[in-house]
DNA sequence: CTGAAAGCGCTTACAG
DNA sequence: CTGAAAGCGCTTACAG
């Protein structure tokens, strides 16, 4: 590989000439730069990028650690959809992403560490799903630019850069788009409870209900750990309620959604005739269901996207303040919901059908 | 941050010896080790990984292009699992990944240069879509380690690693999996034509075709380009062949699959009454269709890992002769494929529901 | 506008 | 086992 000597000597110029050909923020005759311009070219020179971050301490790279251990990350939408994203507004900055696998949270807080300890990045995405005060307050101690992507747990942290779903919302829009279908009685099934998405979207459905004057059965509340069995689960444990049954359920993810629709046809109930099923996501899955779901579109290309930005004008205007967004959702109408039939017409349209 | 010269002042020491504890490879007395550790360690320190690459011409790094600007790429279960596979193979060797986005074919080739020509990485995964000549002919005029995903065009490139799917092998299950159905018209739907993974399953479905001694017209290969309209279109433009209309369809995709299953409803067809439908890829998705895909399990997160294990080897020993892999695939048998109708009897059961 | 020199933070052959 | 020095390939303040 040709260096700045080889170019130097054959344009017969100070190999500091040839770097600041290169770095293009200093003056330089345009006969000297056409010499070097040329040389470079026959000798297919290209700045080797390791000396000028050892240089200039700056790598333009992004750091991001995965969870390569956990399957189920990588059957959801969230890790593509949100890579895309990144690689959008890296491309766009001319940024890398530099990325390390982790075997879960005590370790992804390691390969943080070593990336950014090790100079090679000049700031990190974290989008663990633990964001909880210990782990945040171990991002601040190694005293590098990072942007989370999802929410810190406390208040206090809001001075720090992050960038996630408006989670109230899109629950919000979610009961909503229920109740106005005549639901009364609907079910919420969350995350992991320890997360504050779940916690987060919980508080919405519970104020949209109060605010609607419908009383909740803490029954209808459970957690479905963001899969598909669940999902399942949650409405096993809500069975044999009575009068009190759920005729509305809310998944925070369309895979406890399908889970959700597969424990509804084992239990004969039609969807949406019987029950209505919504989502979160609005993957590509949630189209291809039977019935396709409602779902709630969350952004999550949008989000990738401006977390890098964020970092990125963080990393080269360090003076600039952090900032925090929350992207809207939107409602996405599908099949898996319609109006509520009463008790006295469905065993009516019950006895007509036999 | 704390550099090996703080360590040597703090630990009495010349920074050589650091370095020499930090790097292993020395035979370092026990004091004089424990004193640079602790030195080390009250100071936070942790070896500049640029500046080590500076200096061992070495990055311990893998690079990767992926064309950001694709949307549907992202929502294929292509990319998610390979890099699974790849990141795995890469935490084990302590390696990592370079990521760079890129706008499309030209710009592929592009970025790859400019991360290998700047020595941001000691290999790469290409996993091109176009791994045609002119491709793998600039690939080796970088004269850098590289690991195809996917076949390359040519006998004489034998010579170069890859590692891809046994597609001849994948198509030939399903083909066969529809014959022992009862099946003889059966439709080939493949990706672009213009790519080696389609020609080659279409000679496997031609192969196992004439072998079973059964006429192929023309009218049933068609070419989807890997997504879900093409799969539609393709149904869309064999219909009306009276009684050579296929009585079964084989995708080289899910996503294509689905768009069959769409035109199939869509032309009142019931799947798998009146006709037979297979996908390739067992995506998540393919379990929630209705019905659901009977399908090829393609094991991309090993095909990830097996290029990453490769290409690790290729660095860390030069004189390590490249190799091929072909990886096996598995036929999933769900709802969506069943026993050949004869046309007498369809048309009896249809007046006998009538 | 251009050259000469010091420095970025490591490694490693050479001595001892 | 350890030290002193040169080198990896750049950048950039300092002169002129």
């Amino acid at each position: 590989m040709a260096t700045i000597r080889d170019v130097a000597r054959k344009a017969d110029v100070h190999p500091s000439t040839v770097s600041r050909v290169f770095s293009g923020k200093a003056s330089i005759s345009t006969a000297t730069r056409r010499r070097v311009l040329d040389a470079a070219d026959s000798l297919g020179f290209q700045p080797n990028a390791i000396a000028v971050s050892l240089s200039t301490q700056k790598t333009k790279t992004i750091g991001m650690v995965v969870p390569h251990v956990f399957e189920g990350f990588f059957d959801d939408s969230f890790f593509p959809q949100l890579m895309r994203g990144m690689l959008d507004a890296a491309y766009q900055h001319e940024f890398r992403l530099i990325i390390s696998g982790c075997q879960g949270h005590q370790d992804e807080i390691s390969q943080i560490r070593q990336i950014m300890q090790s100079s090679q990045a000049d700031g990190i995405v974290v989008m663990s799903s633990r964001l909880d005060v210990d782990t945040i307050e171990r991002l601040l101690e190694l005293d590098t630019p990072f942007v989370l992507v999802g929410h810190p747990p406390k208040k206090q942290f809001e001075a720090i850069s992050w960038v996630d779903a408006d989670n109230r919302l899109a629950t919000r829009q979610a009961i909503e788009h229920l109740i106005s279908l005549g639901h009364r009685k609907i079910a919420y099934v969350g995350g992991d409870p320890k997360t504050f998405t779940t916690r987060e979207r919980q508080l919405a459905y519970e104020d949209v209900m109060n605010a609607a004057g419908l009383k909740i059965n803490p029954k209808w509340i459970d957690y479905g750990y963001f899969d598909e069995p669940g999902g399942y689960t949650a409405v096993q444990r809500m069975k044999g309620l009575g009068s009190e049954n759920p005729t509305a359920f809310y998944a925070a993810n369309d895979l406890m959604a399908v889970g959700i629709l597969r424990a509804a046809s084992e239990l004969g109930l039609r969807v949406p005739e019987d029950i209505s099923v919504m989502g979160t996501n609005n993957s590509y899955l949630s189209q291809h269901t039977t019935p396709p779901l409602t779902t709630i579109q969350v952004p999550y290309a949008e989000i990738g996207k401006k977390a890098v930005d964020l970092l990125i004008t963080q990393i080269t205007h360090q003076d600039k303040a952090p900032s925090n967004y929350l992207e809207d959702c939107q409602l996405v109408v599908r099949a898996s919901t319609g109006p509520v039939v009463q008790a006295h017409t469905r065993a009516q349209s019950e006895r007509a059908q036999a």
